[in-house]
DNA sequence: GTCTATATCCAGATAGAC
DNA sequence: GTCTATCTGGATATAGAC
């Protein structure tokens, strides 16, 4: 019908706009820091008034949460396409994922939005991604969850002090080959406390 | 002198006011998180008006910049008071004082306070700390700063999923000790890549 | 040192015209 | 979908009474 058509075509056009302001967000996270985010900044860049911006999200918190589920969707993605993983590749895919966009990192790893917190949709969906990266690591051999969340930790360890410390250089993730292979070597011989 | 006397009365009297208000800042922070303080709240938590809280502390950032500073004396002061450390005993009291007050050390180690610079003064101070912290775990044996780097982030990684993930539980810190064990065997047998 | 009063600026949120 | 208009509130700053 053409009614349908129109309706479809309507979608795809604002599913263009939201995917651009999903851009210029990121691009303004990144200059102004994930919490300084302003909807008025955010507009203005995009050429259009606070209030039409509100029109797609309506909260600030609606944006946050849009960014924090495109995230989530971003990084199981790039699992999925990577195919199968030994542990050095799904520790390097996971690392560099983080550094290419550190608000992005920030707003799906830690709490340093004061007030936000994800929506149910949202966070179920990251508990997806979580599930999709622990089977990437059960595949490559990486078995009980304890293992799981040690690597996880050691490689954001490493993503974090980057970030902050030197952002432009590599004095930290230069060490991530010695790290994963310190965790290769210490889960063959020894389990971590608390193992399944 | 009498004068000098009533002088340096008034200088503890301000001494202990500002003692009090960073106190309640770090309640604060840990409440509404640590971008999201508000000089209004924590004026009307110490039972003044913004403006005269405005007398100790003339902006946010110079209370952010006292709260970093105190932060990174804290440390060195505890790294003091411990006396020589071993590794394990130097990483568990990195990881005990992060966790104990989590906007403490996010602030100290993160930049997720849009617009906060440590000034000149703190900055300096945080650097000593670090030095503090290197040659503590020098006399542990831990003599490149590669070695550092690496043994900080990998503790700061458990850290910042245990505080993220887990705030009330254990589910990350318990793997602290099969982390420190991986560390000194891995630094016993291989150095890290970028190792002086 | 603490207060009242006030003023500017910027932010987010909402109502409603077109 | 986009706009004008308006409301609320926080941050910052200044002048000046007590």
């Amino acid at each position: 019908m053409a009614e349908e058509t129109v309706v479809n075509r309507v979608q795809r056009r604002r599913a263009a706009t939201v995917e651009e302001i999903l851009e210029a967000a990121w691009v303004l996270a990144a200059q102004d820091g994930l919490a300084g985010l302003s909807l008025r900044h955010l507009a203005g860049r995009l050429q259009m008034r606070p209030q039409s911006l509100a029109w797609y999200f309506p909260s600030k918190n609606s944006l946050y949460d849009a960014l924090y589920a495109r995230g989530h969707e971003d990084f199981r993605r790039r699992l999925a396409e990577a195919g199968p993983l030994d542990v050095p590749s799904a520790a390097r895919s996971f690392a560099a994922f983080c550094v290419e966009n550190p608000p992005r990192y920030q707003l799906m790893t830690q709490r340093t939005v004061p007030g936000f917190v994800p929506s149910d949709s949202a966070a179920a969906l990251a508990r997806e991604t979580f599930g999709a990266w622990r089977r990437a690591l059960q595949r490559a051999g990486v078995n009980d969850r304890a293992h799981v969340d040690v690597l996880t930790a050691l490689v954001k360890g490493l993503v974090d002090q980057q970030i902050t410390v030197d952002p432009t250089g590599d004095r930290y993730l230069r060490h991530l080959e010695f790290v994963i292979d310190m965790f290769t070597r210490a889960v063959a011989s020894h389990p971590p406390i608390g193992a399944a």
